[in-house]
RNA sequence: GGCUCCAUAGUUCAAGGGAUAGAAUAAAAGUUUCCUAAACUUUAGAUUCAGGUUCGAAUCCUGGUGGAGUCACCA
């Protein structure tokens, strides 16, 4: 029996064979039988590529792991046609797979369009991925910025796996907080517009609401010196109670008070709009909060027939979570109004109702663990069998050196103003390197918006959603080292290698000894599918990140010590630079999942 | 206080229970008659502590220390 895998080419089948081979070994030389072998790439340091672990077979076999190792590898070696040598140490059996190996696969990884991506099914359910969820009374933040990288970067890796995937976000424009700016632009904004004072929509509604908050404490202190408590101020201001008042108004659907909360919320979306056009993110579908806020209710009076809630005696109804290890939580109002997780159960409904869902995925700070955890566990309890499927994708609050960035007291690192700096920055950069000969001022305006918001992208994004970030404004984001920038760079001189290869390099190149680097190259490339995946289920970015800067490190190896456009060998000099362009689009492709772009030049 | 999460080079990040814990940055040294030096190559430097499980632990379990979050008829 021999096992002939030369025509096999990806990994994946490779290591099947491969698992096969050893369980016939295994059935042979010990009369054993193997449940699974377990693979890993070969580490750098010893010689081999794909490496088997033989501790794993003591549960099966008893015997000294270099002796079954050794015994083994000769039997492959003897048996399948790709391994052309093996060496064990201690425990690992490092197999040398022969160059047709890496040859093939990497011609059948060439020939593959959107090398990686795996196409949707015609029917399956889709994804739907929240992200972003703004309120309307503050322009975006630092903390938003993370937030809509990951949500958006998420929902195109989970499109790139094979899903079908909406997009979406809640946008939180009603309550108390709207009421607090449109009450301060009532009273000290002699009718400001985004017009007439050149800011943008959020920027001006924005600036009312600390506004609000100001005159508040003023309210408050004055109260206090006239003998209140503070607990009595804080209630009794007259600002907050105008406000409350207002929500009431709203609520009651009062002409004026819609109407000026129309034409603030659309100031403010105008200037949303434009922050996500600068951030690259956008969406399939959005939800208000003033249409979906009042759902659930109906839920919730069926929930309590079930006797899944209970009605306390003041009318409020709650769940009574201990036995799952929580607490109580309110689900309504004693005045019969929904609160935050009623509206979340009933939007939740609404959304399987809306589309064929498979998944719901929330992305939302960590901050809300708990919330998302009782929310998932009623939806369960009320007997929605997607409620399994629900996923809080949780991230960790974006810290800055000062401590947690707070907009009414003004400590944000505002998106617009972070984006334009990145900009600028990549400018002064660009500018002092001086490669840009040729380029009108436009095009270089582009370029520094990419390079900036690449570094500003990635730095954000390679880190595990699940940690917090420290960032330091003047010394986070760097342009060297791992970051996005210098993953343009090597993309951008792949470009320019391209540019001047005029020869045809379409040529399959079939048998030619690989050099080290080109083996390792090729190694590198194979595991973008599997990466894809991984991100995909993991639902982390960071891996994506890390594989591409993983890819573009090995190439910068091989660039540094082998000439490509320069190499006499006509196939060397073909297979190199197939390779390069290979590396080049893996780059387009992973960064697009990044949602960053790349630069023909730089 | 209860519950949840986190702890790795000076700093910022990696490491599907597997080998000698990888990078980057900062530090020291080197590489441009050749495809973009935002690059490459060297050197030095880390698993919070104490136990346990395992052939094998940064990773799993228990406890301590330190930090964050949460425990609203706010969202």
């Amino acid at each position: 029996m021999y096992f002939c895998i030369s025509k096999y080419f990806s990994k994946q089948i490779m290591q099947n064979s491969l698992e096969i081979a050893v369980k016939k070994g295994f059935q042979k030389i010990y009369n054993a039988a193997i449940e699974s072998v377990e693979f890993q790439a070969t580490k750098k340091d010893f010689e081999g590529d794909i490496t088997i672990v033989v501790f794993a077979f003591l549960r099966f076999v008893k015997g000294n792991p270099v002796e079954i190792g050794t015994k083994i590898g000769e039997y492959l070696k003897e048996n399948v046609e790709q391994v052309s040598d093996f060496n064990v140490v201690k425990g690992f059996l490092n197999l040398v797979i022969a160059d047709s190996y890496f040859t093939n696969s990497y011609n059948n990884i060439h020939k593959t369009k959107n090398f990686g991506f795996v196409a949707p099914k015609v029917n399956e359910k889709a994804v739907m991925v929240e992200y972003s969820s703004p309120n309307t009374n503050k322009p975006l933040h630092l903390g938003h910025i993370r937030n809509n990288l990951l949500g958006y970067s998420v929902a195109e890796i989970m499109k790139a796996s094979g899903k079908k995937v909406y997009k979406t976000q809640i946008i939180n424009d009603r309550g108390i907080h709207i009421c607090k700016s449109m009450l301060a632009w009532q009273r000290f904004g002699n009718n400001e517009t985004p017009e007439s004072t050149g800011l943008k929509g959020d920027k001006l509604v924005g600036n009312y609401y600390v506004k609000f908050d100001q005159e508040y404490k003023k309210q408050i202190s004055q109260l206090i010196s006239k003998g209140k408590t503070e607990e009595e101020a804080k209630k009794e201001a007259p600002l907050l109670v105008e406000a409350q008042e207002m929500l009431l108004k709203w609520e009651a659907g009062d002409e004026e008070i819609v109407s000026l909360w129309k034409t603030m919320n659309q100031w403010v979306y105008t200037g949303f709009d434009q922050t996500y056009k600068e951030l690259g993110v956008d969406f399939d579908k959005n939800y208000y909060e003033s249409n979906t806020y009042l759902l659930g209710k109906d839920v919730v009076a069926n929930g309590l027939e079930k006797g899944v809630f209970y009605k306390k005696e003041d009318g409020s109804v709650w769940i009574d979570l201990t036995e799952d290890g929580l607490d109580e939580k309110i689900v309504l109002r004693s005045d019969g109004t929904a609160v935050y997780m009623t509206q979340d159960i009933g939007t939740a409904i609404e959304r399987f109702k809306d589309y064929d869902l498979d998944e719901l995925v929330y992305t939302v700070g960590n901050e809300q663990d708990y919330h998302f955890k009782v929310l998932f566990l009623i939806l369960d309890k009320l007997g929605y069998d997607w409620a399994k499927n629900l996923y809080h994708l949780s991230y960790g609050m974006v810290d800055l050196p000062s401590g947690k960035m707070k907009s009414r007291e003004g400590t944000v690192v505002d998106a617009d103003d972070l984006m334009e700096e990145m900009t600028k920055t990549a400018g002064e950069i660009s500018q002092e390197l001086g490669k840009l000969e040729g380029y009108s001022a436009e095009e270089k305006e582009v370029l520094y918006k990419t390079i900036g918001l690449g570094a500003l992208k990635y730095y954000i994004l390679k880190v595990d959603p699940k940690k917090r970030i420290l960032f330091n404004p003047e010394e986070s984001v760097d342009f060297a080292g791992n970051t996005g920038p210098f993953i343009q760079y090597t993309y951008a001189r792949i470009q320019s290698i391209l540019r001047k290869a005029t020869f045809d390099y379409t040529k399959e190149i079939t048998s030619i000894e690989l050099h080290e680097k080109e083996r390792s190259l090729i190694k590198q490339i194979q595991l973008y599918p599997e990466t894809i995946q991984n991100a995909a289920k993991n639902h982390s970015p960071a891996l994506i990140a890390n594989y591409t800067y993983d890819l573009v490190k090995e190439y910068n190896s091989f660039y540094q010590s082998v000439p490509i456009l320069g190499c006499e060998n006509e196939d060397e000099k073909i297979l190199r630079t197939q390779l390069s362009s290979k590396v080049s689009e893996i780059i387009k492709s992973a960064f697009k999942l990044l949602g960053i772009n790349v630069p023909e030049r730089m």
